[in-house]
DNA sequence: TTAATTGCTGATCAAGCGATAAACAATCGC
DNA sequence: GCGATTGTTTATCGCTTGATCAGCAATTAA
């Protein structure tokens, strides 16, 4: 309730911004004043995290409303890279390599408090930036990697992957994606080690994937077990 | 802003519930309540959604608060049955087996909507009580799992399983439970056949811990298992 | 039937919300 | 310097929120 927190006036001659780049500072804090508060923080919390007073939000945007559908965007946005798809499907390296640095690049984004929090919030309002995401992950992410796992087991190149084959990627995916919220939103105790929980988990995925379509198709019986790698 | 569903008074002879009755049928419907409008739904929605003014329910528990922990309470401690222990511990079936009916039932209970959500949200708020589940899901699940898998590859009983194999569980167990997510919350499509799922992340699990620790133990090539408490 | 008890509602409060309007302060072009 | 323009604040509005209280309605006990 201390009320230290006052707008300073210019204090010392501290540049002022281009618009801009004000909004832009706006939003990068208020994704983390979201982040944190969830979307039903108030607009004079946030204001006063700015440093600024409320009403000065509206003069950078309409409503509360397209503030927030502004902090979705960069947040969806910002873990896309477009080199990705090039990295997966660069076939002159082995298969396994190509998939631990891409899950090296991709959890460096996503396994963040603030992303993982604004993920989740948006995901339980049901919007559809997050049913986009949701598509652009299987398309361009799991959709490639079931290809290559195809193509490192010496099968044809197909017509498009079962929808199995892409619930198999998902379900690795998503206990990679599962990791992250265990650590950074529930802080609970993880194994600290992160290379080695994708590590074991990409061998699983690999030697799971090999075990239920590799072998059925071959061979038609589930064979015994046997170590891959 | 219709006005219907005004509260009918004792309409057609409807037998009057125990306070006690009353109660549970009141946190149920807030359980179903904040599933879809967040724990930031309102009173008054929520006393129209049961068919009663809204300062009734202050009679019923002393702060929102209050009722919104009861619904925690209810929404956390449905999934637990006690049997489990002993399905995933009868060494007289197939661990195979004994992992599906175990998932089978597991998932029944947990990929629901509403208790998705209520898990989500309190997740996000870092309460204690979900940190609690999370230790239960642990050690009551995934440590039993982890000690079959030992026990069927024909690993001597050892102290305690380490934080890698743990994480290993945890990532698998995750990939099923995000397919809930998906399917329940995103309401994106997933693969129809849901046993198919579990059972394909079954053999991937069993077949990359065996590769991962498996091999790794008997011939020594990935030998720093580093045991952590 | 009556008196007491319990269940429930209507009216209302203070506090907080998102949003707006008008005035003040800083900066820029000239 | 000066007027115009942009950046920011003060004050305030209408509305919704969680919570309270007095009083009516239904039930129970005698």
């Amino acid at each position: 309730m201390t009320k230290k927190s006052r707008p300073r006036r210019a204090s010392s001659k501290q540049r002022r911004l281009s618009p801009d780049e004000r909004r832009k500072e706006f939003v990068a804090k208020a994704t983390e004043f979201f982040a944190e508060e969830g979307f039903a923080g108030g607009t004079r919390d946030l204001a006063r995290r700015l440093g600024v007073t409320q009403p000065l939000l509206y003069r950078y945007f309409p409503s509360k409303d397209d503030l927030i559908k502004e902090v979705y965007r960069t947040v969806y946005l910002e873990p896309l890279d477009p080199g990705w798809d090039g990295l997966l499907a660069d076939r002159s390296r082995p298969l396994r390599d190509r998939l631990l640095e891409f899950y090296r690049g991709y959890t460096k984004v996503i396994f963040r408090r603030k992303w993982l929090r604004i993920y989740l919030y948006s995901g339980l309002k049901g919007l559809d930036i997050n049913r986009w995401y949701v598509g652009v992950v299987r398309e361009k992410i799991l959709t490639r990697i079931i290809r290559e796992c195809r193509h490192d087991l010496g099968f044809p190149a197909q017509s498009r992957p079962t929808a199995a084959e892409i619930e198999m990627a998902w379900v690795f995916h998503s206990g990679i994606f599962y990791y992250g919220v265990r650590k950074y939103i529930y802080e609970s105790p993880v194994l600290e080690d992160q290379e080695q929980m994708v590590r074991d988990a990409l061998d699983a995925f690999l030697a799971g994937y090999a075990q239920v379509f590799g072998n059925a198709r071959l061979v038609t019986v589930r064979p015994p077990v046997k170590a891959v790698g």
